[in-house]
DNA sequence: GCACAGCCGTGAAAGGTTTCAACCAGATTT
DNA sequence: AAATCTGGTTGAAACCTTTCACGGCTGTGC
């Protein structure tokens, strides 16, 4: 293709053999400084590119590791996404970044180029099972680890956030200012957050002694589109609380685009917040405290998050990956108060 | 590497030579029902999953095309990816999102990973210059595209908003307004948006008959990791401003990161919006409706930016690249306003 | 003067896929 | 009966790099 200079091409021009070009650029040290020099300037003057598809060929692995999150949209995953990259740019390894948009069939498709690509290791937040693929990663050898989702024990590692934790805090929160009818809003339950965070809301319910009715749930949209446009999906759901009688005095969202979602419709339908109905979003995104009403949130580790799950997954390809046991981290949440839960509450601004 | 069966170990057990077992694959219909039957089953049975790094080496250039952001923090950017993607998607490539951070040397890595992994073209925000290696790809008959600025002339194709009109927009709205004191508020110049978005300000005080000192200008903190962290630059830039006298009545930010973060730090002085300062933003992110005060800001088609730089793309590296001419598409952007601008301002709320 | 070590450099093999000319058997045409 | 065609399959070449055992040479120690 377009006459791409290949290792064969320098070597002739340096009048040296490939196997000595090949030294000059992984062990220059091996090589006499005079060809090596020689050997530099013609892969200079060449504009010699070394092949990444013919190194890793010989390799039989590359120097990527595929990150798949749910939703590029969300800030969250930004964050966990330069967590992970930054470890595995100090350790020499490139991050391939993926947006399943939360679609079962863009995961399985990105998955399957992994598979090709031979990355090196694969960390993926899982939209549902998908356990068929994953499963055959491991097989062939290539470890996969969870991101913000716990994984059963044995199979890999794993790095979370407690949620049912997390969603138990902002209940707690809110029946604390004394609410006792509180609605959860969340993206479909087949995602394991939104499963677990309305577990935790609803035990949190039942520790307080009251029925679980106190609880009501307002899922999105199932439709497949719904990811990235989580603050409409917001929006729409704020619509159904209004309508809703008696109306809810206090809502959880299962994530802030949600919560901002919400926000702005309460806004303009004049329904003051926190007075008339409080709300508490989830991952303390930059933008919860920028939002109309300072958002309180429940704070997720992200970047942290990203990073570990990154560390454990070099550790399972490295060197030292023969007593490499698997672990599931589970990080804990953290509830940050802002004015949007409690009247004249904390101007505290968030980061 | 972990046993990994290749094309060569179907065929054996399939009893086929491994043309065949190549044929099934990419040209079933030149197969007998039978023999596909029988190949089908043995992968399925061995897990193969061919490798796209032989198949690379193979063909000489991948099926990859790479985007290369200035910041993944910003929404805007992951509304370009996503009109990228989408597009790309379409024409069955895939594409690696990466984020150079403003970073020009991220960038160089990132550039010199792109050639060795022979992608199909690229996709970039250019930090600065870096000419040099964008020559080089070309010289290799790598397409490049510039997203989000434009390109000088014949040397590729590129895809903008027009920077100038859009700086234009934003201070002749304040002017109108009556403010004759406006700061402008950007990340350092040496970035082309920061500074053209500053000529259109400038260019507009001037059309109006005003002194260029009615435009001042903050810029904000020149250090190295300045990217990602947008909206704290806005915090810092913020307390330079109220530190200003006299005070200037209104600002224009360079994007809606720093305005949120200027809103922040306003809300938190008790200084009102837009009654004591009025603010205009750029890039309108979803964001930028849902803040303490509804943002005004310049609206740019992220999405369609994207797509439209990925088609050029393909359409350089396609069958008919032949005749492919290149183009520098400008787009226009649009000032959307809302309540952080004009007193009692329109209650409108985006997209 | 010989044995040996150390340094540089070589040449060939291996890695998995795609492509393409060639081939084969059987069917159809002349 | 010979020639032509056709659908199906084959075998080998090419893609580019890395690795590794080995060879030649120089210098050192005995």
């Amino acid at each position: 293709m377009a006459g791409s200079v290949g290792i064969k091409e320098v070597a002739q021009q340096a009048g040296v053999s490939v196997g000595t070009v090949s030294n000059v650029i992984n062990r220059p040290e091996n090589v006499s400084e005079q060809t090596r020099v020689r050997v530099l300037a013609v892969i200079e003057r060449l504009g010699y590119v070394r092949s990444e598809s013919a190194r890793q060929l010989r390799a039989g692995q590359s120097r990527i590791i595929s990150l798949l999150v749910l939703d590029m949209a969300n800030p969250f995953f930004v964050d966990v996404a330069s967590g992970a990259e930054r470890a595995a740019r100090e350790a020499g390894l490139w991050v391939m970044l993926c947006n399943s948009a939360q679609s079962p069939g863009e995961e399985a498709g990105y998955l399957s180029l992994f598979a090709e690509q031979r990355v090196r290791g694969v960390l993926v937040t899982p939209v549902d099972g998908s356990g068929r693929e994953l499963a055959d990663f491991r097989r062939r050898g290539t470890p996969v680890v969870f991101v913000d989702r716990a994984q059963p024990s044995e199979e890999g590692c794993s790095v979370s956030v407690d949620d049912v934790m997390g969603g138990g805090l902002a209940v707690r929160h809110l029946l604390e200012q004394g609410h006792r009818d509180i609605a959860y809003i969340s993206g479909p339950m087949r995602l394991t957050q939104c499963q677990d965070r309305y577990t935790g809301a609803l035990g949190m319910i039942e520790r307080w002694g009251l029925p679980r009715s106190r609880l009501r749930h307002i899922e999105t949209g199932g439709l497949e589109d719904t990811a990235g446009r989580d603050a409409e999906a917001g929006r729409d759901a704020a619509a159904r609380l209004l309508g809703m009688s008696p109306r809810p005095t206090a809502v959880f969202c299962a994530n802030d685009l949600l919560a901002l979602g919400v926000l702005q419709v309460l806004y303009g339908a004049g329904v003051s917040v926190p007075e008339e109905i409080a709300l508490v979003g989830y991952d303390d995104i930059e933008f919860a405290s920028a939002a109309a009403v300072p958002l309180t949130s429940v704070r997720q580790p992200a970047q942290r998050m990203g990073r570990i799950a990154a560390e454990l997954l070099m550790e399972e390809t490295g060197d030292a990956a023969r007593h490499h046991r698997h672990q599931q981290i589970v990080l804990r949440p953290e509830l940050v108060v802002r004015g949007s839960s409690v009247s004249g509450g904390p101007k505290e601004r968030g980061m």
